[in-house]
DNA sequence: TATCACAAGTTAAACGTTTAACTTACAAAC
DNA sequence: GTTTGTAAGTTAAACGTTTAACTTGTGATA
């Protein structure tokens, strides 16, 4: 059987209430108390049931993440960083965290997670870029919503996002730090608010230093982002012959992929171009040579996005808002002073 | 204010126990009846709570899925895809899952998961190799617990496992029908039974084929399994001189690095050494040429284990046993006839 | 006609908390 | 000496289910 809160009242003499203040750290209940009480729960090792709190507060303690498969199941272990920051956030807060994926052609006839319609979440975490289909669903529901890395084009949206504009800017200035002033960018999905950041960062710096910004120097692949796109794009720009010497690619693995194109035309990273990325992956340091890029803390912005759902559960949050989490410029062999 | 079975009782003029017998499929209740009630639910779209069931039927409806960080933040997505596919079974069962990391170095005075004090779960599924420290303090609790990819030394354990013995010997035998027969074995922590099964089936078909088990040809590095590992291991061989013609390695990871190495050799694969690794890893696909492997459906492996401890949750299963989980070989590049 | 079996449902307690409203004792204020 | 205030608890209802035990009605059986 277990030992309930009545086996500790009944042992220390008190009434379940003045047990339950206890547990809940009331401050009506004196120090002497609290304390004899404390230890007969030690003693007995009692633990309050979650399912009857749950119960009497109409709260599920439970937070829904949700991604697409392809996030989560990406080789670069991203999202998992973030949601690992967001578990370890939630042993804080009185939450425990129900991952789920939902396909990543979601659509609107599908189902969502079984969470949702069984109303066993309180609030709801979403990572990365999700089919409009889903959110829509999602907006059946009254859960409280954090965004993260991603938030939907309308609407106003609390979300844990990436200093993009920032990095960008780090980045490219970074770029012409090193002398180098022949500043190409390279992307995709454009759409995407952190791409769409990124390439503004890059095209203030330039504006900044009176660089012109040339269309041939500027590659938006149609494709999906990837270190094929970046090989891709990297061909484009040595095509366009417009003497480019420094590269600053949307994210890592379009930056790996510039760079094993420029490699295998026997052209010098850093020295004759030098590239920068965005997003401190694993694989940077696995390429020869490793790339300078723009770190972001993963883990940071899952914990981050944990403790804002949280804040908003518990009211103490009135306006909705996004959150910037900052970024820092990493210097490794892929860039270089003229 | 929520919909609850006293709402349904009320409508359908009946008492919330037939609501209850009706939602829980009880046979005693008629056929009509039962579609009224449910026609009823439908309407006010009626979700049972689950925080009340929980309450009176002492179950948590939780899953906990323990395993190391460093297996959950591998860049190939292993253990990520068996938990993808215990979440996806799990949607057909009465449970959620609860994903929790430990450290990789976890210690006896280290703090469990929250949810085992908490009592949150009913079960427990550990995926890959776990330190003993964690598991000598699970002990401390009742949970039925699945071993997922590994079990402990002693004692006896429910485990959802790879056929390890099977496909080392389809991946050695398929190495003797290309005609090769002076075959080497890379691996690594001969301690993990996956490991020592799989060097076990190497040497099983070997003998079978009266073919010497030569020292020179095993080599087990006592550092970490890793494309670094593997890498060094092949240059032993290469060193030893004893005219290799094929490796088995014992996962994917070091079959990748052996053929690095050959490759800065300047040896052919899969002509003058043919390579054959296991797991069936993304990466296998992105090397030249692509590795021949032992496919491990890991999806398969995870609805399986959330299979195998609901069946015990629900007392179907007598004894405790452990399920092999069947492999395929696959043939690619990295191996061919002499 | 009386008895019995069974189908179809109902009643009410139980699960383990939280919390608003109440009680009691004591000290301070008038 | 009465009133008032406060500290330190207690009482009891409520949260939303499940389920053992009970009731009622109907038809079959002796």
């Amino acid at each position: 059987m277990r030992i309930t809160i009545k086996d500790v009242a009944k042992k220390a003499k008190v009434s379940t209430a003045t047990v339950s203040l206890v547990v809940n750290n009331n401050p009506r209940i004196p120090q002497d108390t609290k304390r004899r009480v404390q230890k007969i729960i030690k003693e007995l090792g009692y633990q309050p049931s979650r399912s009857a709190r749950d119960l009497v507060s109409r709260k599920s303690g439970n937070i829904g993440f949700i991604l697409t498969e392809d996030h989560f199941l990406k080789t670069e272990p991203f999202y998992t960083k973030i949601f690992l920051g967001t578990e370890f956030e939630a042993r804080k807060h009185p939450y425990y965290v129900l991952l789920s994926m939902i396909s990543t052609d979601y659509k609107v006839e599908d189902p969502l997670p079984r969470f949702i319609p069984e109303r066993s979440v309180d609030g709801i975490v979403i990572a990365g870029k999700v089919p409009d289909a889903l959110i829509s669903n999602l907006n059946k529901y009254p859960y409280p919503i954090v965004y993260v890395d991603y938030y939907p084009d309308k609407g106003d949206h609390a979300a844990v996002l990436i200093d993009n504009l920032n990095g960008a800017i780090m980045a490219t200035q970074h770029l012409i730090d090193c002398g180098r002033r022949n500043i190409a960018f390279i992307g995709g999905d454009i759409q995407h608010p952190s791409i769409r950041d990124r390439f503004l960062g890059y095209k203030t710096v330039l504006e900044r230093n009176r660089i012109k910004i040339l269309n041939d120097r500027v590659i938006i692949s149609d494709k999906i982002i990837s270190q094929e796109s970046g090989y891709f794009c990297a061909k484009k720009i040595l095509k366009n012959k417009t003497g480019v010497n420094a590269i600053f690619a949307c994210n890592d693995a379009m930056a790996i992929g510039a760079l094993l194109c420029l490699k295998d035309n026997k052209i010098k990273v850093p020295d004759d171009i030098s590239i920068v990325g965005f997003d401190d992956i694993q694989m940077d340091l696995m390429v020869d040579p490793p790339i300078s890029t723009i770190h972001v803390s993963k883990e940071d912005i899952g914990s981050e996005a944990m403790r804002l759902i949280s804040e908003i559960l518990s009211n103490k949050v009135s306006k909705v808002r996004k959150i910037l989490m900052p970024v820092t410029l990493v210097e490794r062999q892929s860039t270089c002073s003229l």
